[in-house]
DNA sequence: CAGATAACTTACCAAATGGTAAGTCTATGT
DNA sequence: ACATAGACTTACCATTTGGTAAGTTATCTG
């Protein structure tokens, strides 16, 4: 029953196209990955550029459902931060391919984009009214919410997602040092966030 | 005079494999860009890898003399955090394609990482030394140095070269933005880094 | 059993890609 | 006047690329 094709051309190709990027990665290297023709692939997906929307498509809902929990928990103040920070070290672990897609996709731009531009809209929004919510509350530092979370993004998606900075600092990027990394900007980010 | 044809073409290709990256650009097109043929750039390099190189080492000359000033001073404290910031987002304002390139660079690895690579440790190394000082001397909090600096890295890179991610925030990455970004860059490391 | 449909493969193809070989044009030194 | 070398261009070329067309095989349906 070989119905799940699909899916595992989406898996590939997600893949490919997060850690190798789009032009890097031809059809035909797709196909023998996956032991499959290229045109098995076409019979999928009718071009390329729809193969790269689905993929898109696939990365936004993996992103949604692995950091939807922590953006939708009820706790307040720097937890539900810590929480977020945490679920994205997480996936970067698990699947480093999809933060690569994002970043691919939010540098590139492009037709596709607008999809996850809007999800990410959605949880940006999210976000910048909870931030305001809690400086309001006294509980953050009086910082211009969009232009922190700009810096709360770019801090955590390049910790997670940029290995040859942290080898030239002279870290490996094993599990064991994403675990510190991710300790370490959890606290630089409670330093920066939280009210004296 | 045309002697300065290599220049021109790598003044070209620093844009192109900056903004667009390395296997999205190809010889033809950078050369009907220039008004020349191909075979007039692979007359001035080789193959196409040999003209990454020295596109590479043209970025890391201009890289070095962007920051080389504000990583000389001999300002202490946070004062020298904030020119190093300050001239990261004057060369991305100016030109964007550089940091562009040390990131496609910095992420992809490959050969001809070595020189950036070798180039980036040594800054980064001073730097360590001298937040390493800072913390000693009791004017920037305790955390745990190279971790510090990758999240500092990774917050200036991704704000001065995430345009996208501006967008999806509701901020137009113009000249205005820019300013305003880097000055809340600048409050929020502040914030993050100060001693009480 | 006939035929339609889904899920492919084999066979092609035009365009683009990085690269080679050989010629042309100009300046310069002898 | 002439050879030499530098800075190209014109002509090719093999491979790779995304994509089309036409089978082939298996499964389901009337």
């Amino acid at each position: 029953m070989p119905a799940q094709t699909r899916e595992r051309i989406l898996d590939t190709s997600l893949a490919a196209f997060g850690l190798r990027g789009y032009d890097s990665t031809s059809l035909d290297e797709l196909a023998s990955e996956l032991g499959i023709t290229k045109q098995a692939i076409l019979y999928h997906f009718s071009s390329k550029e729809h193969l790269l929307n689905a993929t898109i498509e696939l990365a936004v809902k993996e992103l949604g459902s692995a950091l939807g929990g922590a953006s939708k928990s009820q706790a307040r103040g720097f937890q539900r931060i810590e929480d977020l920070v945490r679920a994205t070290f997480s996936l970067a672990a698990r699947r480093p391919e999809v933060l690569g897609l994002v970043r691919l996709v939010s540098r590139q731009g492009g037709s596709a984009s607008g999809e996850l531009a809007s999800a990410m809209s959605v949880m940006l929004g999210e976000a910048v009214r909870f931030v305001e919510a809690e400086m309001i509350a006294g509980r953050f530092r009086r910082l211009e919410p969009r232009m922190l979370l700009l810096a709360v993004y770019s801090a955590v998606i390049g910790v997670a997602t940029e290995p040859e900075v942290m080898r030239a600092l002279g870290l490996e990027p094993d599990l064991r040092s994403l675990v510190k990394a991710r300790r370490e900007i959890i606290e630089f980010l409670r330093a920066a966030l939280v009210a004296d």
